[in-house]
DNA sequence: GGCATGACATTAG
DNA sequence: TCTAATGCCATGC
């Protein structure tokens, strides 16, 4: 039989479910870690399709260049988590990439 | 099957 | 450092 293999939105939830605690990950590394290095797009599209029910550390998803790419208030909630998790974030909402990102 | 959209990435100025 | 333009790809109508 055929067996149907998981969405893109589903790889992701995997990909982003495994982003330990303490590092983040850029929507492009998700997207090459879901099997579609060109993807990024996408990725961003998924996380904002999230039930908000989802465990998923989707606030340790950031732009590559370090930056929060939500506006508004959820931004701000974001850069709360991450400072949570003792992720130095400037004032700025930017982030230190070579330092937190995630290498598996 | 085609068109429009988007929590991006990259390059140029 | 910031803004603008271009490319790439899955999803929804």
């Amino acid at each position: 039989m055929s067996p149907q293999e998981p969405s893109f939105e589903q790889r992701v939830w995997l990909v982003v479910d495994a982003i330990p605690y303490g590092n983040v990950a850029s929507y492009g590394d998700i997207a090459l870690l879901a099997g579609h290095p060109r993807a990024a797009r996408q990725v961003g599209r998924i996380l904002k399709s999230l039930p908000n029910t989802s465990l998923l550390p989707w606030h340790r998803v950031i732009s590559q260049q370090g930056k929060i790419s939500l506006p508004g208030s959820q931004g701000s909630k974001q850069i709360d988590a991450l400072r949570k998790e003792g992720i130095d974030v400037t004032q700025a909402g930017k982030i230190d990439m070579k330092r937190y990102r995630w290498r598996p």
